[in-house]
DNA sequence: AAGTTAATTAATCAAGTGGTTAAATAATGC
DNA sequence: GCATTATTTAACCACTTGATTAATTAACTT
């Protein structure tokens, strides 16, 4: 529904590296929370609270499969997030202001 | 130097929209923080603290000129949060799998 | 039924966020 | 020097975040 919000929360779950390092590991194929929390050093509650952030920014789905809550990786908000970033590209992108600068002079001649 | 706490900052100061919209307005140009504040309901001060947490982002650099201080763009940060979703982007990118498949039939026959 | 494994909830805590109003600082213009 | 304009700092408040340990729920295994 509300772009703002939708962007608001995906960024706002970006900003953590624990949950960035999650999604990374969802993009190889879904895992359940206990494997998702191995490689942190910190507690099983603390990574299910990250998870639950992931999923209220809808980046990640969550199933049921016995005791298991697998998790899969959502890019629509990625999506959102690269297309909100694409829309500043030409500020950085030196290759651009050269590249519309060679059309033009192409075009002038 | 730390690439990671760097993306924190970023994705953290770009969570709110009134700190995106800041941006949007600086991406037009340089802007001083009562031009900032002017098209937002909030107060100055409010306007004030966005500014500097896109400053410590490294999102924007700020000059002095008199009693002003006028504020512009700074594109580095969000060159590396393009950079960090682009490597999601096949996952939702349809076209790029379509693609693939298709460069893959005709290596084929 | 009892034990094990997976995951969440509860209670707690320190620190951070987002906003306010009122006061202070900085620089300009008369 | 004094008033004006631009901006920040201070003090405060409610709420959220990120973490902990201990307890609980859920489902499988024996």
């Amino acid at each position: 529904m509300n772009e703002v919000t939708q962007l608001d929360a995906a960024f706002a779950a970006l900003a953590h590296p624990a949950r960035r390092a999650i999604l990374a590991r969802l993009a190889q194929g879904e895992a359940t929370v206990n494997e998702l929390a191995e490689p942190f050093e910190m507690s099983l509650p603390a990574v299910s609270k990250h998870i639950r952030v992931l999923e209220g920014a809808n980046l990640i789905t969550r199933a049921r499969n016995a005791q298991f809550r697998p998790c899969t990786l959502n890019a629509a908000p990625l999506a959102a997030v690269a297309e909100w970033t694409e829309q500043y590209r030409h500020i950085w992108d030196v290759r651009f202001d050269t590249m519309t600068e060679i059309l033009k002079d192409l075009e002038g001649k």
